[in-house]
DNA sequence: CTGAAAGCGCTTACAG
DNA sequence: CTGAAAGCGCTTACAG
């Protein structure tokens, strides 16, 4: 790689010299977030002017460096190579934080982390080097991921992880999302419940929902079973599914991603959603909202916590030391299939 | 004692001083890239235990500005605020070009793009400063971006986009996607083509998914129908899509989220496809060939596509000016819907 | 209002 | 094999 100077682009220097004005001046008048700084309004059209026609980009590295700002951040997502989309809607919470950081001129890095990285976090550069100003761990982390963070001293803002604390962390109302849901189904009078989720709790919200299920068959005196979901999200076999359902059973859903592989099966069986049976499903992402508006589900918005997330970042980079946890229930929205 | 830095953090100073070396050697000691370096092995192993002992992390910007080495490069990807989840697929491309650089070090940083953005790409603080070494625009990017990438002489990827150079470009054959989609209804017995498409032809692979799809209709002598959705993927009403189907119908999807939309439509109708009407899809990512593995569709592997743009991205931060552009064509994978 | 000096933390020449 | 010097491009004190 070619140094940086002699890819061609002018330094501050070369605009100065131009403008006809010292280094300094030149770095003044184009401090646009300083603008107190005493410089006459002919110098700093003058060296607008210069730096204009140069083509001048200023050097982030440099400005980080002696201004001690760097404005990057990290999302520390886990995505497996073997299961590529499991953690999807973790874009959206990334669209989300993009969007609440970049006013602030502050950039996202993606930190991508595997499960063979969570035992050996050191091999991420993000995490052995100085680069980030702060994290943002996003769902579920690997525990050795974690502790590294916990002793290194960074600022990290927890973004829907199974941390609780006082500050520093925007989660969801997740059993509260579970009862809605079958409470629903029985509303609508379904008379026994069967809930459809990863065989897997890794995340907090899986064994939430399943709580808040459970309370909800329990006091309203009806018979739950639970069926399981491998890594394909597939019930091993379908059949076993399909022959738990009929018109009396409310289906839960417990993840979007549930849902989709649901959804599949029950076109092909040829089953009718709010007719042959009823579903709802504990959380909806954009794509679910967008591709299957009539399900009947509870909505997180991911976008948003993203963007919350974003706010308690810039209040962290501000020097606030513990800017309060945020919880964020999930919002019931009825469609026409429960 | 030297001078602690003020973000805390110990400096390569403190660790040569605690080592008992200078400063030079320190640097060397540490510089695992450079094996080749004269250090004495003793020399190496103080200076590693005095690093490991303050749990020094080398600051990645000092690093760029002296060393030339940036090593981040800028995933530009569009997305609208009132659209979210329009470019979904890109999250597919940015895990496989974070997994194609990793191993060589490199932080891929997120640079959303609004339409907005597009008219004034000066105000996105990545495309302004000096702070990534390369870009890689990943789709549909705003004319005003392209410019602005063109006139700037930085390096660039162009991965899915309708950019068709010699060099540094990743695209998909979707002509041939279009086609085999269609033949493959056909081959199963269907005597007449429906295809559902965004009305928008924002992104190259649209348009010529559906060429693919009217040539081989032209070249079967079937009719065709096309039938636009909006914006929420819907055909408005959805009543129309319905009235156009049945069991001589070979309903040919354009993309991933036309398809969730229309699984949900035929499954509330209680349209069972392979049965009631033929279906498949010119495109499918990582989401929906897991949610719904029955559909007969040509699937792009995007992941693998991320992972050749960061290939090629390696190469031309390496110094190699221009990488060949490669052509990618999708593979038809049957299932059982057509 | 403007400029000379110092230095952020590191690596790359160049001498020993 | 190791060290003293220079400097990457910029901003922040401090003087005028």
């Amino acid at each position: 790689m070619p140094p940086i100077a002699a890819s061609g682009q002018p330094t501050l220097r070369e605009v100065a010299a131009r403008a006809g004005v010292s280094l300094i001046t030149a770095s003044r008048a184009l401090a646009a977030d300083k603008p107190g700084l005493p410089v006459r309004p002919a110098t700093r059209a003058a060296v607008q002017r210069a730096a204009d026609e140069l083509g001048y980009r200023p050097n982030a590295m440099a400005r980080a460096m002696r201004g001690r700002r760097h404005d990057q951040v990290g999302a520390l997502v886990v995505n497996n190579p073997g299961a590529r989309l499991t953690n999807l809607a973790a874009y959206e919470y990334l669209l989300g934080l993009n969007a609440g950081l970049e006013p602030h001129g502050i950039t996202l890095s993606l930190v991508r982390l595997t499960d063979l990285d969570g035992h050996h976090p050191e091999r991420v550069r993000a995490l052995r080097e100085q680069l980030l100003d702060a994290f943002v761990a996003v769902s579920h982390l690997p525990a050795s991921v974690v502790e590294r963070l916990d002793a290194s001293g960074d600022r990290v803002v927890w973004l829907d992880t199974d941390r609780r604390a006082a500050s520093g962390c925007i989660a969801r109302d997740e059993a509260a999302a579970g009862r809605l849901a079958a409470e629903t189904l029985l509303a609508r009078g379904r008379r026994r419940l069967v809930l459809l989720r990863p065989a897997k709790l890794d995340h907090y919200s899986l064994a939430e929902r399943a709580r808040g299920v459970a309370a909800a068959a329990a006091a309203a005196g009806v018979p739950l079973v639970e069926l399981l979901t491998g890594p394909g999200y597939v019930t091993d076999p379908p059949e076993r599914l399909r022959a738990a359902l009929g018109a009396d059973a409310g289906l839960v859903l417990s993840t979007p991603t549930v849902a989709l592989r649901t959804l599949a099966l029950l076109a092909g069986w040829g089953l009718v959603p709010g007719r042959d049976l009823g579903v709802a499903c504990c959380d909806a992402d954009d794509l679910l909202v967008n591709g299957w508006p009539e399900l009947t589900r509870i909505e997180n918005p991911r976008h948003g916590l993203g963007e919350r997330a974003a706010a308690l970042l810039v209040r962290l980079l501000a020097g606030e030391a513990a800017p309060a946890s945020e919880t964020v229930a999930g919002v019931l929205v009825p469609g026409t299939t429960a």
